[in-house]
DNA sequence: TCTCAACGTCCCGCC
DNA sequence: GACGTTGAGA
């Protein structure tokens, strides 16, 4: 079991006895601990199966882990339980519903969904939905949520106007979601923290149980999580220096179960969904007996890339050192280019992907490219596809986020949970049947009257007033056609019988087969893949009928059961998705100011540093060669712009690049020293209506703080500062191209 | 109530 | 550039 470990991670895997913290550097075998941990438990130390609980953050990440401590120990790994938080919860809640009131069965919002609610929300609050935009609304609840606060004390503890309004959403939202039979992702792990802490013995019962807690990118949890997990271990605060090996008996308290997690800070690139850093960095004063084992030794890439990750991840403040090394040599350096435009970007990728085969360095399925922006990945497949180099988008529009599939699994959550008012009121039209927004508001007015929820106020849609008489008809139809469906669930039929009975009865194929749009016919066969994915859902073990089915799709959001794609085939994917795998060659593209960083990060700290962080991951991802490139002239939304290079390049030692193309020299003398390439798209994109700048009869630019803007030389920038009664002098951050005053009147500026 | 076109917003990332 | 939302007109 220990073969081919080194010393540290030997002691992780045997560790015994109180919490341990293990800081795993990327690419130090983490993954390999944790599972050879795993086996060691049930192997050697003889610990049930049943005995241990395995979080980890995304589906694929349990089902890997599932598998190899299945190929260490066999079966009887399947007694474990491997998964995520959020799939851990489900799982507790169904069985411990009745303590909580909540139906055995109940519905799980995503994002989609809860934006939704929010909207719904917001106009019935009168809200400007301009000024509170529903997304910024379900941040701060969510940020509520997290911090486990019910809404009656958020009220009292709001100081300003903002948070009273928030607590005011916040109060209305949960309510709609209770009202819906719904809980939404925040609500799976609060609810099952609520849960413990107002029922002990149930907490208890669950402490009993589990006696290994082991999680997975433990700097990637949030406060629920975090508490969640102080739960399920049990606090060892106040009791004896965790007795290892004491037997558990039927009575007396239970000792705290043996903890252990898995992190990286440096890795932690997920705070917009409320991770926090500090969880694992106070891991040791949370637990105060803690063992922390530190793993710094890579084995996934050469020393030129390690160096190139450590000086960049080195500028984040108040971070614990931490030093990658390897003894697998230099290696390549890594290559830079600086492309005129995202097109020429791609060809380049192109290219070099081309030339490593040829010259039998790498094989297309070796290659990765990174972008920050799902956006981004257009200009790489448009390339692809005329170049003919197979690629694969790992991301993107995933399967159960396109329009059809949702629409068609809102019907089926609205069969089986007929108070789910959110997928009842996105597809009450769909397809177009004659019940506008009037026809909906006047079932709402219903619904408020009688105290009922919509989808009751459908049903008795006759009491309702003021609905036109063609509208009565066309809500009496659905309700029918609702009910008919609903029979059918009743009768026992599986998942994929039910959806194709909503396909055919509901009209909604029918209208995409009539459809001339060559769209809509790959949209009906997402809804074929829909049914055959139902079915398969059917045949495997422990399959529950429509209800399991809904669960398993809100829970396995990403549809990574995509076939792998097989040799021959480049991956696209974004940064985020980029965690946890690695790469012989990967090329981190779109290394831009505004770009990586993203525009929205500039500004603020935090968020900076998290995007290098984010930098961090992409670097640390290549195994033996690494290309940095990006783009002079680039067209976000339909509009060029041109960045300035990312800080990030900047801050890797320059000796370790090698530039196969570089940037023009920024000159102040406009376009004559510039090279021909980026003259010829200069001009290009003035013919596509960027207005051409520094040249004359422009006109004197006023900006505010705040403003971003273009310069001629410095590029994009964001202005920090105005001075003079006029305005006259303004600083502009310019990224890595520093901090500028300038004269407004002669500076060549534009504003975005 | 539907359709079309103009308009604005988005384009950060995910369970 | 692509989407969803909004407003006028049918």
């Amino acid at each position: 079991m220990l073969e081919g470990l080194n010393p540290s991670q030997r002691e992780a895997v045997v560790h015994s006895g109180g919490p341990l913290l293990i800081v795993a550097g990327a690419g130090s075998g983490k993954t390999r601990v944790l599972t050879h941990r795993i086996a060691y438990l049930l192997g050697e130390r003889g610990v049930h199966p049943g005995e241990v609980l395995a979080i980890t953050f995304t589906n694929k990440a349990a089902a890997e882990m599932r598998e190899r401590v299945e190929a260490l120990i066999g079966p009887r790994a399947r007694m474990m339980w491997v998964s995520t938080f959020h799939s851990a919860c489900v799982r507790i809640l169904r069985r411990e519903h009745e303590h909580l009131g909540l139906p055995s069965s109940f519905t799980i919002y995503d994002a989609d969904d809860s934006r939704r609610l929010m909207t719904q929300v917001a106009r019935d609050l009168d809200l400007d939905v301009k000024r509170n935009p529903p997304r910024g609304l379900l941040a701060a609840v969510s940020a509520l949520k997290n911090e486990l606060v019910d809404h009656e004390s958020a009220r009292d503890a709001a100081e300003s106007d903002r948070e009273a309004l928030i607590a005011e959403v916040y109060s209305v939202y949960q309510n709609r979601l209770i009202a819906s039979r719904a809980l939404d992702f925040d609500d799976l792990i609060m609810t099952t923290v609520n849960l413990f802490q107002a029922f002990p013995a149930v907490a208890e019962s669950y402490r009993r149980r589990f006696r290994h807690v082991l999680v997975d990118e433990y700097q990637d949890t949030n406060q629920a999580q975090y508490v969640l997990v102080r739960e399920l271990v049990g606090t060892s605060a106040a009791s004896s220096p965790a007795g290892s090996g004491a037997p558990v008996t039927e009575d007396g308290p239970v000792p705290p179960a043996e903890l252990c997690v898995v992190g990286d800070a440096d890795q932690s690139i997920y705070a917009f969904r409320g991770a926090t850093i500090r969880n694992i960095l106070e891991f040791e004063a949370d637990y105060p007996d803690a063992k922390t084992i530190l793993l710094e030794q890579n084995y996934r890439s050469t020393q030129t890339i390690l160096s190139a990750a450590n000086a960049v991840i080195e500028r984040n403040r108040g971070r614990k050192p931490k030093n990658l090394w390897t003894d697998s040599g230099q290696g390549e350096p890594i290559v830079g280019y600086v492309a005129d435009s995202e097109h020429d970007e791609a060809a380049f990728v192109a290219n070099e992907v081309d030339r490593l085969t040829d010259e039998g360095l790498a094989k297309p399925s070796d290659v990765a490219v990174f972008y920050r922006t799902n956006a981004q990945s257009r200009a790489f497949e448009e390339c692809f596809i005329r170049v003919g180099l197979p690629y694969r988008v790992v991301g993107g529009v995933r399967f159960y986020e396109r329009k059809e599939v949702k629409d068609v699994l809102a019907y089926l959550r609205a069969l089986a949970n007929p108070d789910d008012s959110v997928s009842l009121k996105r597809v009450i039209n769909v397809p177009k049947r004659g019940i506008g927004d009037r026809a909906e508001a006047m079932l709402d007015a219903l619904a408020a009257r009688e105290r009922i929820s919509f989808g009751a106020a459908v049903d008795r849609a006759d009491e309702a007033y003021g609905l036109a008489a063609r509208s009565l008809n066309a809500v009496r139809g659905f309700a029918a056609l609702m009910a008919d469906l609903r029979g059918k669930v009743a009768e026992g039929a599986g998942p994929s019988e039910v959806l194709e009975a909503i396909l055919e009865r509901t009209g909604y194929l029918a209208e995409l087969q009539e459809s001339t749009d060559p769209q809509d016919e790959s949209r009906a066969e997402n809804l074929q893949e829909l049914v055959a994915v139902a079915h398969e859902y059917e045949g495997a073990e422990g399959s529950e009928g429509v209800t399991g089915f809904l669960e398993r799709v809100a829970l396995v959001a990403d549809a990574d059961q995509l076939p792998d794609g097989g040799e021959g085939m480049i991956t696209l994917m974004t940064l985020h998705t980029a965690k946890g795998l690695e790469f012989p060659v990967v090329f981190l593209t779109g290394l831009e100011e505004g770009v990586f960083p993203h525009t929205r990060a500039l500004g603020n700290v935090q968020e900076l540093e998290e995007e290098r962080r984010l930098a961090y991951v992409g670097i640390t991802r290549a195994r033996q060669r690494l290309y940095f490139s990006r783009a002079v002239l680039r067209s976000a939304w339909g509009a060029p712009s041109y960045n300035p290079q990312s800080r990030f390049v900047e801050e890797v030692p320059q000796e370790l690049i090698t530039w196969e193309r570089e940037a023009p020299a920024p000159s102040s003398t406009a376009f004559g020293t510039q090279t021909p390439a980026l003259t010829a798209s200069a001009n290009k994109s003035r013919k596509t209506g960027f207005k051409s700048l520094g040249t004359s009869g422009r006109e004197p630019v006023s900006v505010v703080p705040g403003d971003r803007v273009v310069h001629d030389t410095y590029g994009l920038g964001t202005v920090v500062a105005v001075e003079g009664r006029t305005g006259e002098h303004a600083t502009v951050d310019f990224g890595s191209e520093g901090v500028r005053k300038l004269v407004l009147a002669f500076a060549p500026l534009q504003k975005l």
